[in-house]
DNA sequence: ACCTGAACACCGTTCAAGT
DNA sequence: ACCTGAACACCGTTCAAGT
């Protein structure tokens, strides 16, 4: 390492990649902008040039974090197969988010529910109904599954993988994905008898 | 008002109502520990006789906002008529105390994920499982639902209406009151045709 | 452009002391 | 039992100044 006068490649996201660890290992409550400019090697003040304030800093974490999930959501729902092997693959990548980032996937919706969230986040909340919506109206084209408001059956099934997420959160990640299919399964079938 | 040396009736109690209000109408940033001392008229050393620390008042909170919850969706749970009046009485319930504390219920699932969570959040979260798996064990009794395991058929409704209220929050309630139907229609119908 | 260092007002927590 | 007042270490934010 050369001494170097200023700072490395990439402050803002070496703060972010930081203040993700920091959520993950410690919680919400132990994030300090002073604390990651610490550990960064940079002087208190520093992460202002990046981050207006804190909450500017943990909007672009939960940014991060919706663009991440809505990736693998799209990638999942891109993947060859039929509407129900394709229910299925959505469902364990969200659980997996889910499970595997709780802390920031509270801080996500958390900042996406504060009165001066912006409008990225509700975007990319968007973008995510969009992805389950995808296979939805496939699934209503080739008469696999129900017809109706796709945007309305895409809510439902949406809800129920957010839900499911946070109830479990916190839950051994193997109960939650002994459990997920059998939920995945009543969504589908329904629940009057048949 | 007479001059009183010490306190009111219960400094406890007003400070956890003095913080819901704070967290409502200004956010979870901005609940201060000194604020709520300030506001009660005591010093700012007086609220550690009721709560050790910042985050145990944080888990007061979130316990009565469950104790709230959980005590309406009984009563919903109880109240007489069929399955689908029930489960859509319940839905309502759930989505309207979601929408008008969407702070509070960020916050009662960020408090109950924390690794330190008290063990009372969790066994409330039970509860609320405990009032949709009573209607689902008597729809399955009448022969009105479909069989099988009632904990995984109460799981899947408890996290779709989780999952929308999650998904609403922040949208306005008349939206999120249009669309809670058809949703809850969908998940009793099923997404397979029939 | 990017960062420093000092300054300010505020915070959570602790603890001896008061009634 | 319940609260006060002072003290401590820490925080977010701002701003003149440095390179």
């Amino acid at each position: 390492m050369t001494a170097r006068p200023y700072h490395h490649g990439d402050l803002r996201a070496v703060l972010l990649a930081s203040a993700e660890r920091t959520l993950a290992e410690r919680g919400p409550a132990a994030l300090s902008l002073r604390e990651l400019a610490r550990e960064a090697g940079v002087s208190h003040a520093a992460p202002s040039r990046h981050f207006r304030d804190k909450t500017a800093l943990l909007d672009a974490l939960a940014l991060t974090g919706f663009e991440r999930l809505t990736g693998r959501m799209a990638a999942a729902a891109a993947t060859p197969g039929d509407f129900r092997e394709g229910l299925h693959a959505m469902a364990r990548v969200y659980v997996s988010f889910a499970l595997g980032n709780a802390a920031l996937l509270d801080l996500m919706y958390a900042r996406k529910h504060a009165p001066d969230a912006p409008r990225e986040l509700t975007e990319l909340v968007g973008r995510l109904l969009d992805s389950v919506m995808g296979i939805i109206t496939e699934g209503q084209r080739t008469g696999e599954i129900v017809p109706g408001d796709p945007g309305v059956v895409a809510l439902t099934v949406a809800s129920a993988l957010q839900g499911f997420a946070t109830l479990n959160s916190g839950a051994a990640p193997e109960e939650a994905d002994a459990l997920l299919p059998g939920v995945v399964d009543v969504l589908v079938t329904g629940l009057l008898p048949r």
